[in-house]
DNA sequence: ACGGTTTTCCGTACAGTGCACGGAAGACGG
DNA sequence: CCGTCTTCCGTGCACTGTACGGAAAACCGT
């Protein structure tokens, strides 16, 4: 009767310390942290407390690395349980796309690099087809107009972060704001004048500019019914 | 009487034989040969046959010549002498951004790494506000309006040379759409169904959903005159 | 014609990158 | 007890951006 198991260590029978949730876990904390640039194969190790190429046993490349992460993320939306009416669907689907982006500022520039084929994405934008379709979209439309919202709201955020990025300090945001209203008044002061709400209100843009489309597509909706 | 100017070479009275055009250009046409992963500082000094450390006479750094390129393509979109209705306008403009942006596959997703503040930049905004505004936009639904557009030209194009760029011969083509097709229908047939309509037709896609976000556009125009 | 200053060019060096290779250490099935 | 297989990872290579400092050339004032 060889360590009776109240007297062995079991916590680890056959238990890898690796593992890929635990690789694209560290990735996420260390993309949000230090950004897109601070992801190094060897940083992301020194986080796990391995050796570099310890890694690449549950990995291929960071290429890898990358859309694992990318795919993790997009699984913090939420599927919905109730569809509800379309346009309040995507209205709320797409803020909270958005807040993902906002939490994970190294998203957008990402997406705009590869294509989302992982399970979460995909899960996430079936239902995104469903709502449109229910509401009486077919064909080239429906594809259109997904792909219209998609595009919007990717472009959106990451010209948002952009600015986001470079202030962290109230002190800086003043001094950058100052910089570019200088730069801009000073090379064509009419474009400045025509675009002085560029101050920061980032969400009321974003749901005008929603707004806009979902006008557009509401108004291509076949006249039908309830 | 030293060294008449008929016999003296004046090719070069004081020519450095770098300078930043050339630079930029060398990095442009390194950009669309190898993309971005291919731009490599001493890549663009080979290119150029100097030495790597020449180049930093000119620029500041790797992030200065991305700038550089960047706003020197969007120098290639140009400026319409005669205005015109505002919707013509708007969808000849961003159709022709959208052909810069497929010459030049990097674009998309540099400019959603980077503000976009250089002279070609401006000037290609200006005329753009231009319109709205005469269209009838004011405040923060003329900036919604550009920045909707802006954002949905960049996602489209972003999303559109990710495909593109996974392609280079038609049998690579094929192959990889049977392996998305498969890939869909394996894990989510009824999307893929939905969404049959994925063929390569991004033109028609394109100008599709520019068209929702005009008619969106137009739905909220003051209800004014000619 | 000459000394000094400024501009251009660039070789070297350093810290950092992704990852190929091959070995070690341990867990497992026979 | 002996292979085999999985996990871990040290070393090494080719490559990156760029700091530093020196060489050479072009310019200017005398």
């Amino acid at each position: 009767m060889p360590e009776s198991i109240w007297l062995r260590d079991d916590d680890r029978p056959r238990r890898p310390r690796l593992s890929r949730e635990r690789i694209v876990e560290a990735a996420v904390a260390l993309l949000d942290a230090e950004g897109a640039a601070g992801l190094s194969m060897r940083a992301l190790a020194a986080r796990l407390r391995a050796g570099t190429m310890s890694l690449y046993e549950y990995v291929r490349s960071k290429e890898d690395v990358l859309d694992l992460a990318l795919d993790e993320v997009i699984g913090e939306i939420e599927e919905p349980p109730e569809p509800g009416p379309w346009r309040d669907y995507l209205v709320r689907q797409l803020t909270q796309s958005r807040a993902v982006m906002r939490r994970h500022p190294w998203v957008p520039a990402l997406t705009a690099t590869r294509p989302l084929l992982g399970p979460n994405a995909l899960a996430r934008s079936r239902p995104f087809y469903a709502a449109l379709a229910s509401a009486g979209l077919a064909g080239p439309a429906l594809t259109a107009a997904v792909g219209t919202l998609t595009s919007y709201v990717n472009g959106f955020v990451a010209a948002e972060n952009i600015w986001w990025a470079r202030i962290r300090t109230p002190a800086a945001d003043a001094e950058l704001r100052g910089a570019v209203a200088g730069h801009l008044n000073e090379r064509m002061a009419d474009l400045a004048r025509l675009a002085q709400v560029d101050n920061g209100d980032f969400d009321g843009q974003f749901l005008l500019g929603l707004d806009l489309i979902l006008d557009g597509i509401a108004a291509r909706l076949p006249p039908e019914t309830s």
